[in-house]
RNA sequence: GGAGAGGUUCCCGAGUGGCCAAAGGGAGCAGACUGUAAAUCUGCCGGCGACGCCUUCGCAGGUUCGAAUCCUGCCCUCUCCA
């Protein structure tokens, strides 16, 4: 994927642009938009709203923002919308907690972490960075009642979420049908002409279009990527979850988690996260089928492949020595975090190990660390003990591993 | 404003006076096995120097030998009516 090949035929632009898209709406308004953009060489305007409340961004977001490199390097128009009002507003994600609101400051601060996070992945000299504070927060009340007149509450309960929360009698605060306006008003500022999302914004992409027309504007075409499923496999990949990899994560980390994929979803994240091109993630496919290819090496390859993007060649091919040689050769892996032992632990001359568990972040408590005492998990310079209530004399270089991936060095 | 229903441990969700630190599932963790931090099987899954003690079931009180379970008030959510 070369940067900026002025305007690829409408053909092959398609082609890039439907990799591992679930649904464009509607497809052929895509390609008059692209055959107008070919024509007059006037590149298309891609929008894709961001929500700064979460500056962690994880390979789950990079699904569409993978698109959205894809649409850089076609030379078309991007402009990210960081959606600063909504997040200052506070935006209820159904649950009885309404989401913090988030100081201007915040917002800021957040704003920048996206950036940096952004910009992995985006061509930062391709990439409009923009606030929707800009243009929503100037509206007058009369403006916002105008808005809302635009669309009615049955149309607003069609919305699933929405929907299913209605119809299971969860709570839906009024100020929640603001935000897909909002995020609908977004593109009519913008005019866009495309605009990007997962499947969950369906409704919201919809809306731009919607609005788009209300108020005379030609309506963006919807183009919808999957959510991906986290580490677990099951549920999508998210930082509340906990079955994310994120994308400032360390090479090993990304490395360990990937392998930590069920095999099923391999394909998949070749496909979504991954520029592998598409007929040699086929030809993977049909390895794994035929049994030619071992799916513990085709993982391996995802994994390098998704480190690489985010920490480069090296550090990819590092982080995979450092997994064969903890996981497969079971060796000790090459930085363990030492431990100095307090004075007070000390009592003739012994230390109660599930102290110097606890207290070196290996266990959340000593009654943790009695447990994976008990199931044989913690070992002491490579032996396994199983007394939780064993006192060890800790010496310097002693090596204590607790689990298969937690390990310290006594200092 | 009125009438009902409901708020349980990370999540979902049982439990309606002692047998409840609280079923079951999910997530997580560990062990075995292995092909990897896959899959599968098994175990663990509030805290505490720990066969006992302490804290937890929206919040605050009360009844009781004893409450997540009963009562009172409050907060929050939902449904129907207005």
């Amino acid at each position: 994927m070369e940067r900026s090949i002025r305007m690829l035929s409408v053909e092959k632009q398609l082609e890039i642009i439907k990799r591992g898209v679930v649904e464009i709406v509607p497809e052929d308004e895509l390609i008059a938009k692209l055959e107008r953009s070919v024509k007059t060489g006037e590149p298309l305007h891609i929008k894709l709203g961001l929500d700064p409340t979460a500056p962690d961004i994880h390979l789950g977001h990079t699904v569409v923002l993978q698109k959205i490199r894809q649409f850089q390097d076609l030379g078309h128009r991007t402009t990210i919308i960081l959606g600063d009002f909504t997040a200052r507003i506070g935006d209820p994600t159904g649950k009885s907690e309404t989401r913090k609101q988030l100081t201007e400051e915040q917002v800021m601060e957040n704003a920048k972490t996206y950036e940096r996070q952004i910009f992995k992945v985006l061509d930062p000299g391709k990439t409009t960075l923009t606030f929707n504070s800009k243009w929503l927060a100037p509206l007058t009340f009369t403006q916002v009642i105008e808005l809302a007149a635009k669309y009615t509450v049955a149309r607003m309960l069609e919305r699933d979420d929405f929907a299913k929360r209605f119809k299971e009698g969860l709570p839906i605060s009024v100020h929640e049908f603001f935000y897909p306006l909002m995020q609908g008003y977004d593109s009519v500022a913008l005019r866009a002409d495309i605009e990007l999302g997962g499947t969950d914004q369906k409704f919201n992409l919809l809306m731009g279009r919607t609005l788009q027309r209300e108020y005379g504007q030609e309506p963006q075409v919807a183009i919808m990527m999957p959510i991906i499923e986290g580490t677990d496999g099951v549920q999508k990949m998210s930082k509340s979850l906990g079955n994310y990899i994120g994308i400032d994560e360390s090479p090993g980390e990304m490395y360990g988690k990937t392998m930590s994929i069920p095999d099923d979803l391999m394909l998949r994240y070749f496909e979504l996260l991954t520029a592998v091109p598409l007929d040699e993630i086929k030809e993977i496919a049909e390895g794994l089928q035929s049994d030619t290819l071992h799916p513990r090496d085709v993982k391996m390859r995802l994994a390098r492949e998704i480190v690489t993007i985010y920490h480069g060649k090296d550090a990819a091919l590092q982080a995979e020595e450092e997994f064969k040689r903890v996981f497969q050769q079971h060796d000790l892996p090459e930085d363990i975090p030492t431990f100095e032992v307090p004075e007070d632990f000390w009592e003739d001359g012994l230390v109660w190990l599930p102290r110097i568990l606890q207290q070196s972040g290996m266990c959340a408590s000593t009654s943790e660390a009695r447990r994976l005492i008990q199931q044989g998990a913690v070992r002491v310079d490579g032996e396994r003990v199983n007394d939780p209530n064993l006192k060890i004399k800790p010496a310097p270089g002693m090596v204590i591993k607790a689990g298969k991936r937690k390990f310290i060095r006594i200092g």
